[in-house]
DNA sequence: GATGAATGAGATTTCATTCAT
DNA sequence: AATGAATGAAATCTCATTCAT
């Protein structure tokens, strides 16, 4: 039973083995071995469930650009307020980079890989074009500031979340947790204050 | 002197090569003899100049985030408000990618190739501790909100430039004169409500 | 089964290689797809079995000193008089020329190569080390002559076998059966005399 | 003044560099620039005295060989006594050699690197020759033992002195002044020993 | 005489991928 | 499903040699 149920999520484990390994060494700098090895299995099987190595990034990008462009979608197509909309989702950008920073700074770095990468993942221009959407909405309705180019606002509010998650990927920002907090508290009031109404 | 003065910059005509080559096929798609056949020499006289491949991209990496630091030292160290500090920051980053948007490129995108690289520059350290020097002097003046962790916010901040530039680099904003003039306006706006004093 | 004993064999197989094409070519002369070619597998799965060509060598080195080394200890350890163990030495490896010259040719030839690579043969030292203790036990039990520096004797003796095989390994010295037998003799006349008691 | 009659030693400074290196690093491992570096020189300027690397080696041999092979000759001419003849010849080799052990090394090791250089170098066969005619007719004459063959007591004799030279070159033997006087009474007592009459 | 930039043939090494077991 | 031996294309790197200055 354990082993059956085990089994079906032996391609789970090489997903997840190789967003750790991409995040540590980068795309190109790791070997298919590295993927295995970080997931205690033989690099042959890596062809078992992937055709490339090529495919298996491909496939990180997919399965993770798609929840997070229909959350972001979702949080739009509701009632409130501008200012919590963009609370929320904050929150959940946040949130699921505390619980997987590794795949957080796959999804942002390597995506940069290959231009033939980029047309093929819709799912992350997608997660960009309802951010914005939802940014020119709170403009319009006057809640948040309309004199902020909204394209450029929509960057800069998701480089600053990108670059706090990867100090403390890379090591270089305390992540325990009262420096999680700090962070949250921090990225979340500049980003509230960046964001909203200009000075009336 | 003609010639000694050309053949003094072989170098250099080296590394700009590199920087050509490293822009349009990524470091690790482009091979040795790219970059000499850019510059118009044999490969082997990249190892006369270089000891391999990676110390051409680190001899980048070394020189221009140097100039960037000291800049952001310069800035830090006049008699300007802490809002016109940031906003002299931005404008020195953001006009960066108009100026000599190639090296930017390279810079942006072949930074996060491998952790190990990063901690080798030290210059790139020195920048990033030029700018949250600049950012506690600002809240010890009380130009700035002392609530936020100067740490995350000089990370947060970062984030948001560079998250700009990624998209320059990447084609996905536009990036004519005007429209640096309004990415600019944009996070200037954003960073000095966001760093500024909290609401009384 | 028979297959698995023969690919168990296939490391063993390029060292075999390995020795022949040394022999006939020297290792600065030939090329790592030699080896792989003498074995008739691709160069890159020599790669699979060593780290680097180097390492083939020094796998020669370690794994023909160490059994020399054992038997000179074994040598020492009998009840025989001092001088039928030198015999028994200088026989020992005058032999191993007829039993297996393209091995000898390659451990006296390639020795020379780097220092470095002698010091990093510990086996090597071993056989000088047994050598010499079975010298210093002939003098101590007044069978050979007590007025010789036993680390120079040691030397020396080595030195009188090294160069015959050396003789032998450049074609300056007829190696046929007969021959190795003059040999042999000579020598151990000469050794007898040459560490035996001094005249009274 | 100094400058031309210095300028004529370039030459030879280059050889006793080469002479220097090689006896460290072995001829393959060492690089011409390697050579040039340890004469105080550009690289460059070694092919303005040799046609190429291998010319330097090979000129190493023949302007050393020459002299040895003609020093044992005329030795060999004297109506010196045998064992007169051999220690004059033991005592001329181990002098050079303490004059210059590198050199011997060289001459010695490299000598197997090529067998087309072996032919080349007609002076160093000359040496050999000479000392086993040395040895035959000390045979012939009674003096010495007509037990041993002539032509493998030549390379007996002439290992025992390599192989402690080469133990001084590579720092595994002792090499202060007692230490070499106590090499030359053992060396000298074994060989006059090894070779001497056959006990009546 | 002297330098060192420049060349390029050729070597070693890497590693994604295949496939027999 | 799983392993790991085996392949080979393609990359990096070395270094003897040339030659303009």
């Amino acid at each position: 039973m354990a082993s059956s149920s085990r089994s079906a999520g032996r391609r789970d484990d090489l997903l997840s083995a190789a967003v750790r390994v991409f995040a540590r060494k980068g795309y190109h700098t790791c070997r298919v071995s590295d993927i295995a090895d970080e997931a205690g299995v033989s690099h042959g099987l890596v062809y078992h469930y992937f055709a490339s190595k090529d495919e298996v990034l491909e496939t990180i990008f997919r399965e993770n650009w798609g929840p997070i462009g229909e959350a972001i979608l979702q949080i739009g197509g509701t009632d409130d307020s501008a200012a919590e909309q963009l609370r929320k989702v904050a929150s959940l950008v946040l949130h699921a980079w505390r619980r997987d920073p590794e795949t957080v700074r796959v999804l942002v770095r390597e995506i940069s890989r290959s231009p033939v990468l980029q047309e093929r993942i819709g799912e992350f221009q997608t997660a960009f074009d309802a951010l914005e959407a939802m940014i020119e909405r709170g403009q319009e309705r006057g809640e948040l500031d309309a004199a902020l180019d909204p394209r450029f606002a929509t960057y800069a509010m998701w480089g600053m979340l990108d670059e706090v998650l990867t100090g403390w990927v890379l090591g270089r920002l305390p992540g325990a947790d009262d420096d999680v907090d700090r962070a949250e508290a921090t990225v979340t009031a500049m980003l509230r204050r960046a964001l909203g109404p200009g000075v009336a």
